[in-house]
DNA sequence: TGGGCGCACCTTTTT
DNA sequence: GGTGCGCCCA
């Protein structure tokens, strides 16, 4: 048919199978992607209800997009498809389907802070040392064991070393307060639908038949409980068809097995397999370089991509004294590019191994005067004034959530303290009533004071008040009336610091993201919805694509995306690949796949830059260069060395110089098309730096639900960065830029 | 009970 | 370079 008439031969025939077992091999950049939607679209076309359909993916973003294409290709029809990552998706399976599992569907979803702080109240009431056993390791570990389905019994059967002994005590205790919290954490949105259907033959039959046809991209990343999940479903009908490529397999540190993707065809021994060589993307050169790189790994599926591609220029390697001058040349070279080769901003991403990395980037970045956006990093939601409020809320729908309720009984400070939360806690652990029941009726634990009696009483009231109201109120007109009960806003004003005052402007931002929520959503706008939605965004969704700047982020965040231009920067032994003391093999392996990745998201032109002199912990190292640029062939390669003295007037100078070339390209970059920035502006860097640039005041933009506005102010920055519009409709808006997703029509 | 101050430890990478 | 935790004092 003349859907598939765009795709090449071996894509064509992998879209088309619609019946039976089918994997992808798909290398990078070889359309993947292109695949996956064309196969659901002739899986429509061939008259399949898009009901029947799921498909799972890593992120939120890759779903969207997904759907966005399928739209284009079929209409409407694709807003049906169940698409999603595997935690939004079974989380949404679960609140219909919990109840037989003995939670409640108001389930409060835990993250990683949320769980770290269950584990650490375990371990004081077990009388563990935090010092002794580090509670993240701790964690890790549970969570390692669960993505294997190791039941705490099961692990205390195996432990043996004096850590795996401790893990194994608290490991029961937390799962059993998970439980009592009706709270699941991430691994438990895959086991429990397991369990679930495990137990209950009807429901996995309910969704055997609803979903006869599977989709499953990065097949390579799964862990063993998605694996077993997928697996589950796809048993009936087997129309089960994954995407992925073995090299880029980049999760196994949470718990990601290759294995999955390697003995796909073993599963399913009737088993159609394709795969996808061409690479549309890169240069014949970085594709060279990729594969000297990865050829390293023994481990591996043989596989030989090629491209049609030019040769293109060669891979250019960078030497920088320091951390600093490392982003100053990254500056440099971006400036450099887009007056030579008239690119625009959004064509360069700047690719690091750990988030600490940023800082001296962003900063060379904002001194040179290049807009950039940061994904990932300190996330918006993980703000402690944000989760602080995010728990009353969270404590309204589900008081039985202990985690909440134990960091906000005294927040904002009303006169409970430890102590009497102890009284409290010990009071509920021997009486068996619930926390939540007993801070109701406190009357009944004779150890507490009159005065902490009353204080507790009051904080039982007013959520109860909440938890009754709920049914009366918008979920935005629900959390101002908390926010204003709890006085959080005059709080941080009255502070007039300005550390105190970014949190009332977060504080702000976030209820006008949930005011955002509930005009977008009507009556789904549910606060469990909206606490679901928060619980699971990760960084990468939150990336704008029309946003005419330089990208900044994780090699772990860059997967799945491209660019003309890109930046790997800080290759150096220790760092990338990163380890403390010695390499081990295995994780060797995944750090170069972790470079291959990188390397392969570049389409045209790929800089590779180092540091001699790097800044850690605030302590200087002298790193030794990676062992991966040695592994590409120097034929791939120009050098070149930025040298000079190490002494700070030359830091100065150095800066002083960058800026200067900054001004000049100004006056060139005037006359080119940018249109991202206006170079006469006195530009307030800090300020400046993550907005959406072409958002200014005075212009008109679109909005989804509300029309047609001008802008009237802009504020904050990064991933709060906010709005307000007058919008013809409805009025001033106060919108968060990261939600809003406005559409700028122009002066 | 609460807040302020100083110290240790830290950092992978993410749903 | 930041954050979280523990200790000490008001």
């Amino acid at each position: 048919m003349s859907l598939l008439n765009q795709l090449n031969p071996v894509q064509r025939s992998a879209a088309s199978v619609i019946e039976g077992p089918v994997m992808i091999v798909a290398g990078a950049g070889s359309g993947k992607t292109r695949v996956l939607t064309f196969r659901i679209a002739h899986l429509l076309a061939s008259g399949i209800s898009p009901h029947e359909i799921l498909a799972l993916t890593f992120t939120n973003k890759a779903a969207k997009e997904m759907k966005g294409r399928i739209e284009r290709l079929i209409g409407h029809q694709a807003h049906q498809v169940w698409a999603g990552t595997f935690h939004g998706i079974f989380a949404r399976i679960l609140r219909q389907e919990c109840e037989p599992l003995g939670y409640s569907r108001s389930f409060t979803i835990y993250d990683t802070d949320d769980s770290l702080g269950v584990i650490k109240n375990i371990m004081n009431g077990m009388n563990i040392s935090q010092q002794q056993f580090n509670p993240r390791a701790v964690m890790s570990r549970i969570s390692g064991a669960k993505n294997q389905m190791v039941s705490p019994a099961e692990y205390a059967n195996v432990a043996k070393e004096f850590f795996e002994v401790k893990v194994a005590e608290i490991y029961p205790e937390y799962v059993q307060k998970l439980r009592k919290c009706n709270a699941m954490d991430f691994d438990d949105l895959l086991l429990n639908p397991i369990e679930l259907f495990k137990k209950h033959e009807r429901v996995l039959e309910k969704y055997q038949y609803r979903f006869k046809y599977l989709l499953v991209d990065e097949y390579q990343d799964t862990n063993r409980a998605q694996y077993i999940l997928i697996n589950m479903i796809a048993q009936k009908f087997k129309n089960i068809c994954v995407v992925g490529d073995d090299a880029q397999s980049i999760y196994a540190f949470r718990g990601a097995d290759i294995k999955n993707i390697l003995d796909f065809e073993r599963d399913y021994p009737a088993a159609k397999v394709f795969r996808l060589e061409q690479n549309y993307r890169s240069t014949k050169t970085i594709l060279a370089a990729a594969d000297s790189v990865i050829k390293n790994n023994r481990n591996q599926i043989q596989k030989t991509l090629w491209t049609d591609n030019p040769n293109g220029e060669k891979i250019t390697v960078i030497e920088a004294e320091d951390d600093k001058a490392e982003g100053i040349q990254i500056a440099h070279r971006i400036q450099e590019n887009i007056t030579k080769e008239k690119l625009d901003l959004k064509h360069f991403a700047i690719l690091y191994r750990t988030n600490a990395q940023s800082r001296s980037i962003e900063d060379a970045m904002r001194r040179a005067g290049i807009p950039y956006v940061i994904i990932g990093g300190v996330a918006f939601y993980q703000r402690k004034e944000i989760k602080d409020v995010l728990a009353y809320l969270r404590l309204v729908v589900n008081p039985k959530d202990e985690e909440s309720l134990t960091r906000v009984i005294n927040y904002p400070a009303r006169g409970i303290g430890d102590t009497t939360l102890e009284k409290l806690i010990e009071h509920s652990a021997r009486t068996n009533i619930s926390l939540f029941e007993t801070v109701k009726n406190p009357g009944t634990v004779t150890t507490l004071s009159d005065r902490s009696k009353n204080s507790v009483m009051q904080f039982g009231a007013l959520i109860t008040k909440y938890v009754e109201l709920r049914s009366q109120m918008s979920v935005s007109e629900l959390a101002r009336a908390v926010v204003d009960e709890l006085g959080i806003l005059r709080l941080y004003k009255d502070e007039q610091t300005p550390e105190s005052l970014g949190r009332w402007e977060n504080v702000q931002e976030l209820l006008s993201a949930i005011t955002e929520f509930t005009d977008q959503n009507k009556e789904k706008a549910t606060l469990e919805n909206f606490l679901e939605e928060v619980a699971l965004v990760s960084a990468i969704d939150s990336m704008v694509d029309e946003k005419n700047a330089v990208t900044l982020m994780t090699l772990h965040a860059a997967k799945g995306l491209e660019f003309p231009v890109v930046f790997v920067a800080g290759v150096e032994e220790g760092l990338f690949p990163l380890y403390q003391i010695t390499p081990d093999p295995a994780e060797l392996e995944e750090e170069r796949r972790l470079c291959y990745v990188g390397i392969t998201r570049a389409m045209k032109k790929l800089y590779i830059t180092y540091a001699r002199i790097r800044y850690r912990y605030g302590d200087v190292t002298y790193p030794v260069v990676s062992r991966f640029i040695s592994e590409i062939s120097e034929t791939l390669l120009e050098r070149e060395s930025v040298r000079r003295p190490a002494n700070t007037a030359n830091v100065v100078s150095s800066l002083q110089s960058a800026r200067e070339r900054y001004h000049s390209s100004l006056q060139q970059k005037k006359r080119a098309k940018n249109d991202a920035f206006t170079p006469d502006e006195e530009v307030d860097y800090d300020k400046e730096s993550q907005d959406e640039i072409r958002l200014k005041v005075g212009v008109f933009v679109e909005h989804e639900v509300f029309g047609r506005g001008k802008v009237t102010n802009l504020s904050g920055r990064g991933e709060s960065a906010k709005a307000i519009v007058n919008f013809q409709s409805v009025g001033p808006k106060n919108l968060m830029i990261k939600f809003a997703r406005l559409r700028v029509l122009g002066a």
